[in-house]
DNA sequence: GTCTATAACTAGATAGAC
DNA sequence: GTCTATCTAGTTATAGAC
């Protein structure tokens, strides 16, 4: 295995599990048992890790997701709200045969990266995954298209807020839901809780 | 005006800004205009800072909230879900009394500690104030009495994660609001587009 | 209470030997 | 490509003069 993928292995998790900021180079590459001076012969720079470690998973999901979306525009019948939501749990649960705990790390990043680092994240993935962010929002007015465009980025970031800081918590939470009500869950558990709760919310009343 | 709340002043901006762990103690005390030193003087710690922090604001919010929730359990009525939501309306605002955009800060500010600093602040919460999350969870049973303890704990932390990851991108979302959509829109408008969407989600049909 | 000065430490990044 | 050693700059925290 290279040094680069030991690089990128341990950053995934301790970028997940602490935040970009709130992990060092110094953890990344003992956790890696690679040379400090590693990191910066590889990547450059931090900030070039947190992109490189971003887009090794974007790069295994990008397609995955404009197809799933993509089909349901090309579809003839409407889809349900449900079904679009839903659309996106066969491409994240792909992430788990990808890399161990991959759907939950890649989650968990997204989190990450919407909150730390003042929003550059949010910058790199739209402006270089466009199209995902495309098909998803053109899925969601067949879907329901008395929405204008305007309510439909509320609910959007809305949505987007709940997934993202659930999973970012998901580890807390599946050990609550052990402990609390004696309910094995994974993460496709927690996806599947989170689909219903998402798609009423896009659906609820329109308000003026 | 004192060191003490001079410091406050501006550590909350900043934590608010920029997260916990990116605000240093440097430039806390350069934008209170108060010297470095005077921070361990008044708080003994950063992390001191931090609970004083919120607890001015908690202790200002605190009791509006339990009276408003607790009032909704002693009436007779079954109230909606919208109700429930509804009441934390109220004292969130009076915060923008309390304090020139208090409400966003604050919301921010929430937001940043749940996934800054990986739980502490959760923890900090819960048990310094137990009786807000008591009582609005009995309220929540009330309006919904369907909906199993486990349900309602994951539907709470979804809606929890709504709200807080909208509010701590409140700034971003308010300029997209009106360079895009040409609306204006302030941190009250938000709270107004943010509640039909938990409540729907809330209410949305029970899985299995 | 407030200040200067500084201790004690950690961060990201790099030069240069191998 | 990989290593050691080190640089520069930042961090929190504190001792001690005023």
């Amino acid at each position: 295995m290279s040094t680069k993928n030991k690089i990128l292995d341990a950053a995934e998790v301790l970028f997940a599990d602490k935040g970009f900021n709130g992990t060092s180079l110094r953890e990344i590459t003992s956790q890696a048992e690679v040379n400090l001076a590693a990191v910066n012969y590889h990547f450059g720079s931090k900030k070039e890790l947190i992109k490189a470690v971003m887009s090794r998973y974007m790069n295994e999901l990008a397609p995955l997701l404009e197809s799933a979306l993509g089909e349901l525009c090309i579809d003839e019948a409407k889809p349900s709200l449900i079904e679009v939501f839903s659309a996106f749990i066969e491409p994240l649960l792909h992430l788990n045969t990808f890399k161990n705990n991959g759907t939950s790390t890649f989650l968990q990043l997204l989190g990450r990266g919407y909150t730390d680092s003042q929003g550059f994240l949010r910058w790199f993935l739209t402006t270089q995954y466009p199209n995902v962010f495309d098909n998803f929002t053109a899925a969601v007015h067949k879907a329901y298209p008395e929405l204008s465009a305007e309510e439909m980025f509320w609910r959007l970031h809305f949505t987007m807020g709940t997934i993202v800081f659930t999973m970012s918590s998901s580890d807390a939470l599946i050990d609550i839901a052990l402990n609390d009500f004696d309910r094995e869950v994974d993460i496709a558990g927690v996806i599947k809780q989170v689909i219903p709760y998402v798609a009423a919310g896009v659906a609820a009343p329109i308000v003026r």
